[in-house]
DNA sequence: AGTGCGACCCGAACGC
DNA sequence: TGCGTTCGGGTCGCAC
């Protein structure tokens, strides 16, 4: 399940393997996905080339002369660089084919993944980009930033960091490692979060990131990335997925919880 | 405005 | 063994 260090994962991949190269053909198997216009969808990638590829928050920013794709893959999304000869493998959902005979095909069981072709100037009024909040590392994620934000919140902290205009970036198993990291109480309201609990998320979640991001992101499930590397972060996680199991640091048993309808795991020795 | 929740998907895991 | 049911994950949009 991609999360922002899922998400750079793939684009440095990419990155070295697509960029420059004069797209020939695009299939779309399940228009769904395709958010703009299907038709426009097509005849503006076709015959022109991917020059950069870009990242706000979670979603993917391919950028061509006039364009930028915008693509996020939610859960389960993958790029997978073929041959164009290969047969098309079951839940491949838009294809797109460069004059080097290779293609770009897009992966998704669950088809929750979305793409959106845009005009350049339209991306500032795009609502999913232009509602981002601040990135785990961006120096402009202070503790004040945070007190203002969560200070008239009766929500849990969990739900809060999962909110991307305040965080962009963090998911679910992050928010749930940041907070353990942080040794917060999922449960605490947002409005009881204390500067130096602000300082402490902003810390985590920075070191957290990159240091998923090092490892090539965390592998849940079946996800992988578009070279084939495994997240090896996953050897790493203090306590998602960890129900039931020891706590790293006092042994206590990792407890999950739902907190808005999202499994959040949480030792609740360390997180009073 | 803030909050809660269903819808979107389908494979895996679970219950019987 | 096989069938039916439940769950999860990020985001949007609607209801209150």
């Amino acid at each position: 399940m991609p999360e922002i260090a899922e998400v750079e994962t793939v684009r440095n991949t990419l990155k070295k393997q697509i960029l420059h190269k004069k797209i020939t053909n695009v299939q779309v198997l399940y228009e769904k996905m395709i958010e703009s216009n299907l038709k426009d969808f097509k005849k503006d990638l076709i015959g022109n080339e991917f020059i950069d590829i870009k990242r706000v928050g979670k979603w993917l920013i391919f950028e061509l002369e006039n364009r930028y794709l915008l693509s996020h893959l939610r859960m389960e999304g993958k790029y997978f660089i073929k041959n164009s000869t290969d047969a098309i493998a079951k839940h491949e959902h838009v294809i797109i084919t460069f004059s080097d005979n290779t293609d770009l095909r897009y992966h998704d069981t669950r088809k929750f993944g979305r793409m959106n072709l845009i005009k350049k100037e339209e991306l500032a009024k795009t609502p999913a980009i232009q509602k981002q909040g601040l990135e785990p590392g961006d120096t402009h994620l202070t503790s004040s930033y945070l007190l203002n934000k969560f200070k008239n919140k009766n929500l849990p902290i969990k739900t809060l960091l999962l909110d991307q205009t305040i965080i962009s970036g963090l998911g679910n198993i992050y928010a749930n490692e940041v907070l353990f990291a942080s040794k917060i109480n999922p449960f605490k309201k947002g409005r009881d979060i204390t500067e130096s609990e602000c300082q402490a998320i902003i810390k985590s979640a920075d070191k957290i990131i990159k240091r998923a991001i090092e490892l090539g992101g965390t592998t849940i499930k079946s996800y992988t990335s578009s070279l084939g590397v495994t997240g090896r972060f996953q050897q790493e996680l203090m306590v998602h997925k960890r129900e039931n199991e020891e706590c790293k640091i006092c042994h206590t048993l990792i407890k999950n919880e739902k907190i808005n309808g999202r499994s959040t795991y949480y030792c609740p020795n360390c997180q009073k």
